[in-house]
DNA sequence: GTGAAAATTTTGCGCGCGTAAAGTTTTAAA
DNA sequence: TTTAAAACTTTACGCGCGCAAAATTTTCAC
């Protein structure tokens, strides 16, 4: 910067100006600079900035498994807001690992960012790790909350998922199985399952729930094997099937077409099927998947709205919003 | 570091230095250092590291579009072999936009990365931006090519791809139409077309290629949409199709139920459909999608491998590598 | 032409560390 | 015990920039 403001004829503070705000420097000098920009490339290091900045602009994004799509739906929306906000959003995948999830929270204190939207990976996460780091950084807790920590949370309202669908499902046939995870990775899954069991006795049916064994972000091989095992040990009581979540549904599709079982809610069809996430690929299953959508627009959006508030001094640690979920009527039940 | 350098007892440089390699210090001093870091959770500032070491362990990865769960696949596995290396990785995505990717490679200029693992964009790419970066950073580019770039590459050998499902499609049915996007964001594609029409005619069959209006990364709501055209207007000549990626053969299959079409190799099948990528997801589309595996493991080993040589001072400009891919056959072709 | 406000420059310090050189202490071998 | 090597400390500087205070210049209205 001190070579690029004497090429340009101006002193490295107003340059530093500059690049701050292009309009806080007179009109003669901004052309200055961008004339000699033109000629000569320089920029800013961006890690040099904020290493001094008392401000960032830098929002750090936090997902506990961005090989699953719809993590990368949520990432990519949660990006855009904060760009629109002005902000530069920085991305950092947990992996489904704990080390992974502490080092990326001590990666993003080096970078001293704004603010935080955090997914955290939930039963795995460490707890006292995150708590400390949400006292230092504004955090905005997103998908999966973390009670112990009390902390600002933008989610789902997951209990209602349920009570949706299970509405929709008992009016239109069975009433539904539920077929979920046996140790879930995060409360949504004990959220949604209250869901269920309590939309189930409000309409005088008994709950029946089935639990697949395995370990893992490998929903979809995972229930596809223990689905497969269920259907043929006749674990599901009625020919409906609710899925914990859409990864879940995905493989018991395949078990279903494996075992040469129609899904659908057709009436020639054997199992009906269905899903909650609305995850990005539960349009294109055949059948596509009947299923409860997350309302990611408002969740996204009010995450970065949230976190916005909070770094601009906002009391935000007690504030918590849960969206309502939307019935997405499609083929498989 | 200062302060934690008084508490320890020690001097700062030389907790530096234990920083650095915990072996490079006396034994009594390193565990008067660790006694010390479990009392006071101290760690260093990874950016301010890296703005003074001449090489840093930072290993710099972009994929054009992190929502895309091949593009997850991958990252996950270069991020593997980049840790097990010593490496520390650094995730950027293009999200599709070209603005983005040049924004990727000039943070990771200002972050003096070790070396970079690019994905390019492929067509949307600034050509120029990229060949300026690469003669300051050892890279090496995976998944698309770009030839004007003259750059390291590692990737499948597309054009055998396309050859060695041809082959089995023809042995076992009716030769294979191809179904492409009519604009590919990458000469992957182009690849593959032309390694179709090459294998076809080796086997004495006339091509038939069906081309898919639509810009952008929604891939199987492009295919779904256009393939069911497709599939109306009759233009696939014969009764089965290789879609030049996988996540084009989901929609298409999506497409088929739609339309009431039986999609598989069974005898009462109407439509047999085969992809190329092996997908994470083409495990459990119904039917299971038979397709050509990429050499996941071969491509991100063997990228990480190539730029650690040249990390280490290695010639690599020149070098290049095709991986085959296997076939995978499933049940929808 | 005068003066005050606005813009800019100068000066100086700091962020959190790496690193090189010189001086000091510890260790292990002779 | 002596001695040299190894390990360590001290000192000093640098990375690429933000930021604040004081000094200077420019601008503009009167």
């Amino acid at each position: 910067m001190e070579e690029f403001a004497a090429v340009s004829g101006i002193s490295r503070p107003t340059v530093s100006k500059y690049f701050n705000d292009p309009d806080s420097v007179r009109l003669s000098t901004r052309k200055k600079i961008e004339a000699a920009l033109e000629r000569y490339e320089y920029r800013p290091n961006i890690f040099a900035v904020n290493q001094n900045r008392k401000l960032t602009k830098t929002i750090g994004i936090v997902v506990p498994y961005l090989a699953d799509p719809f993590f990368g739906e949520l990432a990519r929306n949660l990006e855009f807001y904060c760009v629109e906000a002005g902000f530069r959003p920085r991305l950092f995948s947990s992996q489904g690992q704990q080390d992974l999830e502490n080092e990326a929270l001590s990666s993003l204190q080096a970078l001293k960012p704004a603010g935080v939207l955090l997914a955290p990976l939930g039963r795995k996460s460490d707890i006292s790790a995150i708590e400390k780091f949400c006292q230092n950084v504004p955090t905005v807790l997103f998908d999966s909350n973390l009670p112990d920590v009390r902390q600002a949370y933008i989610g789902s309202n997951n209990s209602q998922f349920a009570d949706l669908i299970v509405e929709y499902l008992c009016e239109t046939g069975e009433p539904p199985c539920f077929f979920e995870m046996k140790t879930p990775a995060n409360p949504n899954a004990n959220r949604r399952r209250q869901g269920y069991v309590q939309a189930m006795e409000r309409l005088g049916h008994e709950p029946c729930i089935v639990q697949a064994e395995g370990e893992g972000w490998d929903f979809e091989e995972i229930s596809r094997r223990e689905g497969a095992r269920a259907l043929q040990a006749k674990q599901f009581k009625t020919s409906t099937v609710l899925c914990s979540n859409d990864r879940m549904a995905i493989g018991l599709l395949t078990a279903c077409y494996e075992l040469n079982l129609g899904a659908g809610r057709g009436v020639n069809d054997d199992i009906r099927i269905a899903g909650q996430d609305n995850h990005p690929f539960s349009r294109y299953t055949c059948p596509p998947l009947t299923t409860v959508s997350q309302d990611y627009e408002a969740i996204s959006k009010n995450a970065v709205n949230l976190l916005l508030y909070a770094i601009n001094g906002g009391a935000y640690r007690q504030e918590s919003q849960l969206y309502d979920g939307k019935l997405i009527i499609r083929q498989s039940a």
